[in-house]
DNA sequence: CCATGTTAGATCAGGCCGTGAAGTAAGTCA
DNA sequence: TGACTTACTTCACGGCCTGATCTAACATGG
């Protein structure tokens, strides 16, 4: 039931200076004759794509390399100048808003604090679009040049003509927050789950660089994974695919946030173990007190940790993966405390095949990937050649 | 890190008459007028692609349409005594081979039984590779248009160079079947999970068609699932992707077949219910008990249909599908009399906005489609224009 | 300093491909 | 019988990738 596509002999040249754009990306200042190599293409073509690129000024030379006894190779790039990335974190406390080149290197930052209680649609919404006019009038960067506007955002995001999001947390239920934001800037948007969009960042430049088959579990006061099928993240029918937190582990278990019983979340997100040892949501600073209770050995950790690896063991046997991260700020303080413990329940509830397939590791971008992430969404669609700066225009009036 | 391909124009033509070939295939008789309608080519090219698959045999005329004051349209369609595909289904008690033509058509069918203590690889093989003979004699088929064999076998197949079999129930460990078979025929092999071929089938012809993102469970004496994603079963990285039977239901629950503590299968497989009601595994016809505890009403059936939904609900909000079919000689059963149970379960254990977009219905094949799954294997290829009655060759010296 | 050898990259002719435009086939209808 | 309609084919054209050939730019050795 493949639905195989392309259609004219233009479409080719498209798909080959995407597949040289990608590989001058990834594998970074490259000589044409290495090209050849990696890309399959012949030499011939090689020269003409990157004389096309070149001459649109997406890629640069970037010096030479000295061969015994010939010419010497002229090493290509992908200019990190030639457009910029911007990546939107809706968290629950704050948005912020990060400008990127090309390199993924941060240009400019935007911070603007939210209180815990008021995630009013509208008032997100000024706060994206004055950090957007922030980091272009702090970075001195031609709006002209920005390739487009990622955002994470919590909750479900509902892809179709236009994105709906449901975030409970947020009391958002099918906000169409794209259109909001559409009245203000043209850049071209692009809105995802911020778990999704960590879980990308993780996948492109942290613990999952390489791999095609991968799961990135995020814990915070939550749980969430962002599932990645041969190299790309997994959406599902209606975008809502990765509740992992909502699944569950213990059938009429314990109550859950979500109104469910026996979640995984009610096991192992911070707020439950918080809970769990005598510390209700809201009574204390979260990542402060589970660090505490992490470092004392509390037997509630250690329960937490059994859960996780059983839940991590439920995704081996589902997905296969060759590598699970494990990321967000309390999957991170478990993990760096009780790997061996999770490693172990993860065995012990898994099939043995498919778990030594699997390495378990922690994730290497801390807990503010979800920008980085939301600004690699403008990147997959410039390697794929749907964006260019031309494109886009500056803000709207 | 999408991984885009396609190189020379050749590849052009090679991937246009694979769309037209998989349209003519899954459309029916269709007028070049229409083709292009359906695949965006241009008449020329579909008149140009047309005619090499004519020439080639591959597709034939069938009937004029009759259009108000024109010249009438010729129907096209796919041949289907092109080409043959076989399908083995290696079961507990039985390895059944089956000859279908392109329509997939019964056209032969061998079936040997096999003694439930006794699943040695030489004699399945042996089995396999006289059944094949069998279906061929019995057919008149020219064996020289046979595309290939597809096999379902139990137990996890990993791919690879040689895909070696692990299968607990028949004491197979990493068993290369298809070495051993190819010392005895040189058709083109495609070995998977059972589970798997049986999901592609209802995928194809079942209650799955015309979905891209579906599961299929199934259930029997344990329980499995093959995840449909995109339209393509998922793999995952060694092939063992989709054991949903041993995740994780009750953490630390009821003791499984597997070794395992509180598996799903352990509270929906079919040798688990009966073992609940007082009638342990081997002491009873499996099928006619558990179709008479359903009849009775017996709690222990309701309960499974509970634990049925919450593992359903499991895979609504991991995977976000469309579709969820509910297959598997117990499957079937349970369906047919607790559907409503079922779809109650999954909606209380899994979030709104996933489950209101999966339909949640029962399986239209029956228990017997493993075979015709393990043909498609054959098709797939065959429609990807990967394999042609002409490269294929009729049995070893 | 220069001829020679070596490697990187560019250019060119040739073979394919898909497409729009124009042409042909095969009906209906009046 | 001829006008009209619709289905399909043929043709010229612009693009594409490739192997072969050519040019550029270095090292080396005399």
């Amino acid at each position: 039931m493949v639905r195989p596509e392309r259609r004219t002999v233009r479409d080719l040249r498209k798909g080959n200076r995407a597949v040289l754009l990608r590989t001058l990306y990834f594998a970074g200042p490259t000589s044409r004759h290495e090209l050849t190599r990696l890309t399959g293409l012949s030499a011939a073509s090689v020269s003409n794509v990157t004389g096309d690129l070149i001459a649109d000024g997406v890629v640069v030379e970037a010096g030479l390399v000295e061969s015994d006894g010939g010419r010497p190779r002229v090493l290509l790039r992908v200019d990190p100048e030639f457009g910029y990335a911007i990546g939107v974190d809706v968290g629950e406390t704050h948005v912020r808003v990060e400008l990127f080149d090309l390199d993924m290197n941060e240009r400019a930052k935007a911070d603007h604090p939210l209180h815990p209680s008021r995630h009013d649609v509208g008032l997100v919404a000024e706060h994206i679009l004055s950090g957007i006019e922030t980091v272009l009038a702090g970075s001195g960067v031609d709006p002209g040049r920005v390739l487009g506007v990622g955002i994470g955002v919590p909750g479900i995001v509902e892809s179709g003509p236009e994105a709906l999001i449901h975030a409970q947390t947020f009391g958002w239920d099918a906000v169409p927050l794209g259109t909001l934001l559409r009245a203000g800037t043209r850049l071209p948007l692009y809105v995802d789950n911020g778990a999704k969009t960590m879980g990308q960042a993780e996948l492109w430049f942290g613990a999952g660089r390489g791999t095609r088959h991968t799961i990135v579990a995020l814990i915070g006061s939550g749980a969430g994974a962002s599932i990645i099928t041969d190299g790309i993240t997994y959406r599902g029918a209606n975008s809502s695919a990765g509740e992992w937190g909502h699944t569950k582990i213990e059938f009429r278990g314990r109550a859950c946030r979500c109104g469910g019983r026996g979640c995984l979340e009610a096991y192992i997100g911070a707020e439950s173990i918080l809970s769990r040892a005598g510390m209700p949501a809201g009574t204390v600073d979260e990542q402060a007190a589970l660090a505490e209770l992490v470092a004392s050995g509390h037997p509630v950790v250690d329960e937490a940790a059994d859960y996780l690896g059983a839940g991590l063991a439920n995704l081996i046997n589902l997905f296969n993966p060759e590598r699970i991260v494990i990321g967000g700020w309390a999957g991170l303080l478990l993990g760096q405390h009780r790997m061996t413990r999770i490693r172990q329940a993860a065995a012990e509830n898994s099939l043995t095949q498919p778990y030594e397939t699997a390495s378990i590791v922690l994730g290497r971008l801390g807990p503010d990937a979800v920008a980085l992430g939301a600004a690699t969404l403008v990147m997959e669609e410039f390697l794929l050649g749907r964006t260019s700066p031309a494109a886009s225009q500056p803000t709207a009036s």
